[in-house]
RNA sequence: GGCGGCAUAGCCAAGUGGCUAAGGCAGCGGUCUGCAAAACCGUUAUUCACCGGUUCGAGUCCGGUUGCCGCCUCCA
């Protein structure tokens, strides 16, 4: 078994061996902290989070990386209307991404560089690219130039007679090729600046990764990831130059997710459909939505529904009751120094089929049906009218293994059922226990009179309250309603 | 205009040329239950947008048609 990876600058799956033998280093474009993220950013994150949980469990150690760009244009901007430093704005956000990752269970990355804390790395990569010839001055800023660097275009599957012809792009008054892109911004009046052999100044959007990755993961690293959108001009920016100024090969391995719609259409705030990551966990358990982010192969484009992620709520529902159900059967599911995905040392025990699924170029959505494979096997070993129930718990104690470990590495089922449950129940503030504990009893004793009528009005009863009920041979028990 | 992607059941979705097209949600029938709920069992696509072609064999490969989407400008 090998694991599979599509990498975007092949155009197909290509077997990933590392450069070096169980050694992996990652890095992925992080987020622009100017406002809250949304819900393709967690999708991004999400995607990144299980290849590195895998990656580990399959006895890797990794180096991951993820930036922050702290320094930008819009943030700027934002900072300007906000009336606060573009870095207390940029602290502020980076606050908020760690709020709700740490919701969604994403695990911090090894290395959180900023944009700022690597300026002097970038005007030494501008400075040999000058020297190189790949990159020219024009009044302050500079420049790169695409016509320097012959593989230009081939990350992204362009040519850059065609990118001339048809485009749309303004022809900057200093710029010797259209694409030719900045690489060193000359501040204006107001803006922050740091100083440069060019004047004052910042760096231009791509700089930061070229640096960054190259100096944490060397001139030649494994894989480097992003969404979609970043192929270009970004990721082949960011190669370009990076290449032309070290040499080396940058990343081996370029991976790409697709893009998440809200109701078929791209998030935009002009549409206002932008569904941050904060709106969507005031309508579901941060568990539904890393399920459902999870439910489809991270190339495909997801749609955002209410009717999709509902969907998703009513099977993990099922899974978390299977859970809880075999607590009180083998006991709370304790974590094992062998098991889970952050792990620094070697490979854990995985199911074939898990690992099939994960080796096909992270194929999720075949490995949450594994997860529900295996649950129905579960929930057929603790059924009352089972044959296996009775004796050996062996089995049992086995699939309940695959299935948690498993589903650690997608980042799932990390809460116990009961947190799982207190987390999804709505409106319980409004709920009385002593009242239902009492209505249940009312009910018992209507039932030990076979009042049925009575019965059942207080079900209805509890029901419209949200309160469902299930009788068993030790009485009756009682769950909100999800 | 250039480049790329996608069209599989009521809905979401996997499917790497070849046994009966995964899995989830919803629905229906059954077991269990006083009735329910939960769980289990069974069931729900002779068919994969449409038309051709290659092949002994195609949802899977090729060409065309239609529809939807993305990138080419800041974007996960």
């Amino acid at each position: 078994m090998a694991l599979m990876l599509y990498n975007t600058a092949a155009k197909r799956k290509e077997a990933f061996v590392p450069l070096e033998r169980g050694n992996v280093g990652l890095y992925v474009c992080g987020v622009t902290v100017y406002d809250l993220c949304h819900i393709g950013h967690a999708r991004s994150a999400i995607v990144f989070d299980v290849l590195v949980r895998y990656l580990r469990a399959i006895g890797n150690h990794v180096t991951y990386v993820r930036n922050f760009t702290d320094v930008d244009d819009k943030i700027i901007a934002r900072a300007r209307e906000e009336g606060k430093s573009p870095d207390d704005l940029a602290q502020f956000y980076i606050d908020a991404f760690y709020k709700d990752m740490d919701q969604l269970n994403i695990l911090r990355a090894d290395k959180e560089p900023r944009a700022t804390e690597h300026i002097e790395g970038m005007i030494d990569m501008i400075l040999t690219l000058i020297k190189g010839g790949h990159a020219y001055r024009a009044e302050d800023d500079v420049y790169f130039s695409v016509e320097s660097f012959p593989g230009y275009g081939s990350l992204s599957g362009r040519r850059l007679e065609d990118m001339k012809a048809g485009s749309r792009i303004a022809v900057g008054e200093n710029k010797r090729h259209p694409m030719d892109f900045a690489l060193w911004k000359a501040a204006k009046e107001g803006e922050p600046y740091w100083d440069s052999p060019w004047g004052k100044g910042r760096p231009g959007w791509h700089m930061e990764c070229s640096v960054m990755s190259s100096h944490f993961l060397g001139s030649t690293f494994d894989i480097h990831g992003g969404g979609e959108d970043l192929l270009f001009p970004h990721h082949e920016n960011e190669r370009a130059q990076a290449i032309a100024a070290n040499g080396g090969d940058f990343a081996r391995y370029w991976i790409h997710n697709g893009f998440v719609t809200v109701d078929s259409e791209k998030m935009s705030k002009s549409l206002g459909n932008f569904l941050t990551i904060r709106d969507a966990l005031t309508l579901y358990h941060p568990q539904v939505l890393r399920l459902f982010l999870l439910s489809q192969h991270y190339r495909s484009p997801l749609d955002f529904t209410r009717g999709a992620v509902e969907g998703h709520q009513a099977g993990l529902v099922r899974i978390y009751r299977a859970l809880e159900r075999m607590e009180s059967v083998i006991g709370p599911w304790i974590d094992n120094k062998d098991q889970g995905a952050d792990g620094k040392g070697g490979a854990i025990a995985l199911p074939d089929e898990f690992r099939a699924a994960m080796d096909d170029d992270l194929n999720t959505a075949r490995a949450v049906a594994f997860l529900f494979e295996t649950l129905k096997e579960i929930n057929r070993l603790i059924s009352p009218d089972s044959a296996d129930s009775s004796g050996d718990l062996s089995e049992l104690v086995r699939r309940r293994k695959e299935l948690m470990r498993s589903a650690s590495v997608l980042g799932l089922l990390n809460d116990s059922p009961a947190e799982f449950f207190s987390g999804i129940k709505q409106g319980e503030e409004g709920i009385e226990r002593e009242e239902i504990e009492r209505l249940i009893a009312d009910r018992s004793a209507a039932r030990a009179g076979k009042n049925w009528k009575k019965a059942d009005e207080i079900r209805d009863t509890l029901k419209s309250m949200g309160v469902v009920l299930e009788d068993g041979p030790k009485g009756t028990t009682w769950r909100i309603d999800v």
